[in-house]
RNA sequence: GUGGCCGUAGCUCAGUUGGUUAGAGCGCCAGGUUGUGGCCCUGGAGGUCGGGGGUUCAAGUCCCCUCGGUCACCCCA
């Protein structure tokens, strides 16, 4: 036991799962790059107020999971828990032409018991897309949300989405729900008994038994949507089926942040077992740029854990292939200077190449080459050395043990080659 | 915030009703092979037994507290 450790429920991503988290972002990036959106970098910290007004002063989030402090400047600052507000706040503050794209890496912080998949520092992937109330960017950010699983290898997920109405229809049917739980407020759960007051549409999402009976009989979400809402909600279910995303209607999909209106939708991983199963989850906001000082202007998106991520694709046997190993590993007999040449030529055009350090021994070094899962090993001893050759060998595959002596100038040539038999081009895989 | 289980080497773990210098496997280092990895053999390094307090002639072992891990509730990514 060391001295120091993370935090609780804070860990290192370590080689090698930190090769698959680069490859998750990686796969990210260039999704959300090909579908026209700019990376947005914010800081992790923001005024108090922002997360505040926008989650919601209920949303359990704010009132008992965020790291809040006080900065030397007296400023009362909260370290993110969620990447929209930010990101929104951003957009009010630079008002970019609309409509404005914009996607994000970054950790969240929420002070909870750690658990399988649940962490006090987590880091999300999402997109935000602001200025536009056109269903079909709903259906852009799911679709994309989407895309990017099956290119994690991730397959067996479900899609549920709800639609929550608007200013319009909601506070009606929020009275609605309000009178028909005061009808029934002996029948509810001990907790939702003291709180559905303040927030009644948490009730819909409990999982209490007493609750759930409660929920049957309740007045429907889906019914009350006025005529805009429900063609709206329509038009983002059409746009699901022509992207052939097999999606699943959940009246209880409020969530947990006050700012969503309209599409609501969440990716939940049917391969883990674990009770933290949701990868990703977004909706629309079409109020939440006002509420930050900016003009009225709508909004959807989404974010996605990268370890929640990490866990589904480990659970179906994806990105295994994803290792960090190198192509190459350079031997060292010689004193130091083939190794350094070797290297860098080798990296220059690509080829990931390590090296052993110390002057240890040829055993010692094959050793480190076999350890470090390169495919070659090129050695250089003092005949090398003066003929100027290197000595390639073939640590994997069924040719391995094989060992050829070159001219060094054709080693990158005659390296590629040799990797390419193994079917893993030089470079490693993104 | 609530509850269950668990903390012994880098990792996975053993350690008897409390009893001498705390062990194994894997991993690591070196040698067996003065230029050849994986398999094998030999040797070596590596431990405040999570931390603190208590009981006892004696604590890895029993008691209390604490920290950490893990799983679940809650909530979410």
């Amino acid at each position: 036991m060391s001295t120091f450790q993370a935090p609780t429920g804070t860990r290192d991503v370590v080689a090698p799962e930190s090769a698959r988290f680069a490859a998750v972002v990686g796969r990210f990036a260039e999704r959300a790059r090909l579908a026209g959106f700019g990376l947005v970098v914010s800081p992790m910290f923001e005024d108090v107020a922002v997360f505040r007004r926008t989650a919601g002063e209920e949303s359990d989030v704010v009132k008992d999971e965020m790291y809040e402090f006080d900065d030397k400047g007296g400023r009362r600052l909260a370290l993110r828990p969620e990447g929209t507000a930010s990101v929104v706040r951003a957009f009010v503050q630079h008002r970019p032409p609309v409509p404005w794209k914009a996607w994000y890496v970054t950790p969240a912080f929420r002070y909870e018991r750690p658990q399988a998949g649940r962490y006090r520092q987590h880091h999300q992937v999402g997109v935000e897309l602001l200025g536009t109330p056109d269903p079909a960017a709903d259906v852009e950010c799911i679709g994309l949300l989407a895309g990017f699983l099956h290119a994690c290898g991730i397959h067996r997920f479900e899609l549920k989405v709800n639609s929550m109405g608007d200013a319009n229809c909601m506070p009606g049917y929020k009275a609605t729900l309000v009178d028909y739980l005061s009808a029934h407020e002996g029948e509810l759960c001990e907790e939702h008994r003291a709180r559905w007051r303040r927030n009644p549409l948490r009730v819909l999402d409990c999982k209490k038994p007493a609750c759930a009976t409660v929920r049957e009989r309740a007045p429907r979400l889906s019914g009350a949507l006025c005529d805009p809402c429900r063609h709206h909600f329509d038009a983002v279910l059409s746009g699901l089926d022509a992207l052939g995303l097999a999606w699943r209607q959940d009246d209880t999909l409020v969530r947990g942040f006050d700012y969503y209106t309209r599409t609501t939708f969440e990716l939940g991983s049917l391969a883990l077992d674990a009770a933290q199963n949701a990868l990703g989850g977004g909706g629309r906001y079409d109020g939440l740029a006002e509420q930050l000082g900016g003009p009225a202007t709508p909004g959807v998106g989404f974010g996605c854990g990268i370890e929640r991520v990490l866990l589904a694709a480990a659970a179906e046997g994806a990105l295994s292939e994803v290792t960090g190993r190198v192509d190459a590993f350079v031997i060292d007999l010689s004193g130091g200077a083939g190794a350094l040449e070797l290297t860098s030529r080798l990296r220059a055009a690509g080829i990931s190449a390590d090296r052993a350090f110390d002057g240890r021994s040829l055993k010692a070094q094959l050793k480190a080459a076999d350890r470090s899962g390169a495919r070659l090993a090129c050695i250089v001893g003092p005949d090398e050395l003066a003929a100027g050759t290197v000595t390639v060998r073939v640590l994997t595959g069924q040719q391995a043990g094989q060992q050829e002596t070159i001219d060094r100038e054709a080693l990158v040539g005659r390296g590629k080659e040799l990797l390419a038999v193994a079917g893993r081009p030089a470079g490693g895989t993104p």
